[in-house]
DNA sequence: AGCTAACAGTTGAATTTGTAACTAACAAGG
DNA sequence: CCTTGTTAGTTACAAATTCAACTGTTAGCT
């Protein structure tokens, strides 16, 4: 009977990483729905698509250890993208095992398509906060992301 | 070629909902480890858990309505804690669709411990941030994910 | 009462994810 | 060369999630 000071405030809407959780479904619904609806992209497909968009040719690894995605996830959404003909794959000569992968024109469309969108979602998100609010709240949030 | 000065700014990192993403996985991997391996319990079933023990009695429903939480998984979530003990599930009498929900005493037992853990992992969480900074960064997702 | 619509919650089949074991390729030491 | 170990990526199987259809119950209208 000594510390319920403080343990009577802390509410599960309060507590972090549900509360990020929850922003982050919420905000990511509607993006969702366009990746998917308009390409039947799952989310580890959009997130393969902007890596090569964004940084260019890369393998496989090198996404998966940038967005912290299990190289199985990877595996699976680059053979979608693939099979699609959003992404071309290509052995390394040198060694065998890595293969670089690259967008194709058609990927390059849909990258630049969806980079469009996020970038206007992400505005409108951001616009119902202060500038000083937001790049407080992204750089909060890279730091608890980046503890990994 | 007219606008593409703030278009070359706009990096995956930056993207909110990515970055929410991220955190919320980083941040919420440990306190995962722990109800898993303590209660072997999923992520909806600690939620559920907690929502009983906060908010008391309630049916299945509300608990997916505050939580935004499909009524299936809220369902196979209930069944599983009702078959380990934790909660009880009494039929209303006068609408007998509803079915309200109960700890026990063991599913408080957990609650209560894994509610510490939770309260402590938070306070870890934030100790990196000022109160202020953590008072906004709170806020600010509440409104991110508000908007439902 | 009888019909229809709505509601709480469940179930089953199809997708998606996670875990672990696997293949193929290379590297380093003997 | 020939182990032994490591690495990039894949696959197989189990677990979890989604979506749609379902049961049982109540409410409202006629």
């Amino acid at each position: 009977m000594m510390r319920d000071t403080c343990d009577e405030t802390f509410e599960l809407a309060d507590f972090l990483p549900y509360l990020l959780n929850q922003a982050a479904e919420a905000s990511g619904q509607e993006f969702q729905t366009i990746y998917k609806g308009r390409y039947g992209m799952l989310r580890t497909e959009w997130r393969v698509l902007f890596h090569l968009g964004i940084y260019g040719r890369m393998t496989a690894k090198e996404i998966g250890e940038r967005a912290v995605i299990h190289k199985t996830k990877v595996s699976r959404a680059v053979q979608k993208l693939a099979a699609r003909r959003f992404i071309t794959r290509e052995r390394h000569a040198a060694d065998r095992r890595f293969e670089y992968l690259d967008l194709t024109t058609a990927g390059r469309a849909a990258y630049r398509d969806l980079h469009e969108v996020a970038r206007q979602y992400d505005a409108r998100l951001t616009s119902q906060f202060s500038d000083e609010e937001t790049a407080l709240l992204r750089s909060m949030l890279k730091r608890l992301a980046g503890g990994r």
